[in-house]
DNA sequence: CGGACTGTTGGATGTTCGTCATACCGTCAG
DNA sequence: CTGACGGTATGACGAACATCCAACAGTCCG
């Protein structure tokens, strides 16, 4: 029953466009920045941090501080654990365009 | 890109407990009553004609409807091609109680 | 026909959400 | 130390949302 609890949460966090676009982008493991060199959806800096925050509090990613430029990482083993099939799901779109 | 918008929508349809407890249930692809003994969340009649509308709007149920008894459906086929393993994953819970 | 049953429609309401703007804080280079 | 850089925190605001209530509409039974 948490799990449920849990799931929704994680589901309200990815029905977001940029947030599944993060996500998605996030699927392969590594870390990225959060610098607004990979991520330009044309949105204000602190919407970013309103966005991540999200993921963060719903378990999907976690932070890594380095210096003065924070990267963000998928719970990749978590959520596979957890939600198994998840992540595939968001990530393997039909049609969707590979790059960019 | 269109599978983006389309999978946003799906995914935000299911960001609700109501809404996925039903989609979970639909989950066995049997048609399933809209009245109100099968679905007891204790929410007014009208808020699950609205829960209802958000599904079928998101392409996730088709209604039959039969006299004055409205069923509702999951569309398994169209959503395991739009968005394979999706359905599974959310129905899959990682602790769900097995049955009932 | 007239009423019970099943579900929808159309407000009304309080809450959550996405976004922005500004101010703030830690880190690194000179 | 001072200033630029990378992020965060806070507050405001409009849009979307979940919920309820009352009224309505189609169907079946007597």
């Amino acid at each position: 029953m948490a799990s449920d609890h849990d799931l929704v949460d994680v589901l309200r966090a990815v029905a977001d466009p940029i947030r599944l676009r993060i996500v998605q982008t996030l699927a392969d493991g590594r870390p990225h920045g959060k610098c607004g060199t990979h991520w330009d959806f044309g949105v204000h800096k602190s919407t970013m941090t309103h966005h991540f925050r999200i993921l963060r509090e719903a378990g999907l990613t976690r932070t890594i501080v380095t210096g003065r430029s924070h990267s963000i990482q998928l719970c990749r083993e978590e959520l596979d654990a957890r939600f198994p099939g998840l992540i595939d799901a968001l990530t393997a779109g039909p049609d969707r365009e590979t790059h960019r």
